[in-house]
DNA sequence: ATTGTAAGCGATTGATTACTTACTTACGAG
DNA sequence: CTCGTAAGTAAGTAATCAATCGCTTACAAT
């Protein structure tokens, strides 16, 4: 069956999130990716000249409907102090709507292989932070977040947070309810970030 | 050079580790252990029968040591609230002293493919959440935590704030001062675990 | 209808992998 | 001194990997 070579490379990609949701990057040669898809191995290469221009590509879907999704939430409505928690909640649900996303992000192949891989994921935590870093301050203006946080810092140990929780998801095989995880995080965050500092 | 068996397998241990902080698990091929060691590709296979056995091994040394520092501290002098943070201080000083542990237990090869490996990291990780929770507790039985924290869930969040904290630094290449980072993550925290949760 | 383009495949290649086999040799206990 | 054990090696194996090559064929525009 002959399709367009558009349409080809949108199903390899979405073969190797499948795949990565499975068995993790070992499940992930260009074989099991041709036998997922349904042509044959040799096929693949003509629709990405190399194994990591594969990789390169489902980065890019993930930093579009990734970084879509936060910075829809993050400038959406309601009060910096209502959409934060709202921020944490959706990323969640969407991570575990795709749980292939996570062991792609922390793949070796991608963070130590390939310096160009890495350099892309380096660019979506970048955004992240930046997007996230943006809305504390609009909270801090607002008055609902103490003026005296780094908002840069607590934007970067708030990603920290969720991509350990997401790791130990992944390592725990999807076995625990992880957007439920979100109200645990913010009951942690919450305190912090609105209430004055308690004397020494 | 001949030498004892015990002793050339500390040697492959500790190959392991090192070649980890450098290349990550791409470069941890049998013949590259080898060639760090001084021996020829099949002598490894003398001292362990298979590779997952080397990681095994590997797992439990950081088991021992990691453990080992934390429930040192865990149970030492002071308060449960001066505990705590210099238990975050000091495990983010050890992780950097090696910085291969990391690109080792967050590998695939470790919680993907071998099972039994798996298992290990989570009876790790298992350990360090039970001793952290002990010493929440603790400092919750002398008044300087908050009595309705939940105290295993505040320790699987630090946790997650460690290892995604970690993840960055060794994302970056070790580019940044990680123990530096303690202050900060208990910035974050310190506030949520002992001031009063302020009402609605 | 013709034809250029691009998707498709079978066969293969060279590199790398963990691991085996058959043999040698160092060395400590008796 | 000897001799069994265990550390050592060179050579090789089967598997898997990404990637190449030569060829075929579907299809859309002319």
């Amino acid at each position: 069956m002959r399709k367009s070579g558009e349409e080809r490379r949108e199903e390899i990609v979405q073969a190797v999130i499948d795949l990565a949701a499975e068995g993790g990057q070992s499940q992930l040669s260009t074989q099991a990716i041709a036998d997922r898809v349904g042509i044959a191995q040799p096929t693949v290469f003509r629709h990405f000249r190399t194994r990591d221009l594969i990789l390169q590509a489902v980065i890019d879907w993930i930093s579009r409907h990734l970084l879509g999704l936060v910075m829809a939430i993050a400038t959406g409505n309601g009060s910096a102090r209502e959409r934060l928690p709202r921020l944490l909640t959706r990323q969640l649900e969407f991570i575990a709507r795709h749980p292939g996303l996570p062991r792609l992000l922390f793949s070796e192949r991608v963070h130590q292989d390939s310096p160009v891989l890495k350099q892309s994921v380096g660019r979506v935590m970048a955004n992240w932070t930046r997007t996230v870093t943006e809305l504390i301050r609009e909270g801090q203006a607002e008055g609902s977040f103490r003026a005296d946080l780094d908002a840069e810092e607590t934007a970067r140990l708030i990603l920290a947070m969720i991509q350990g929780l997401v790791m130990r998801w992944s390592i725990s095989d999807f076995q625990f309810d992880l957007p439920a995880q979100a109200e645990a995080v913010w009951r942690l965050v919450a305190p912090a970030m609105t209430s004055p500092s308690p004397g020494p």
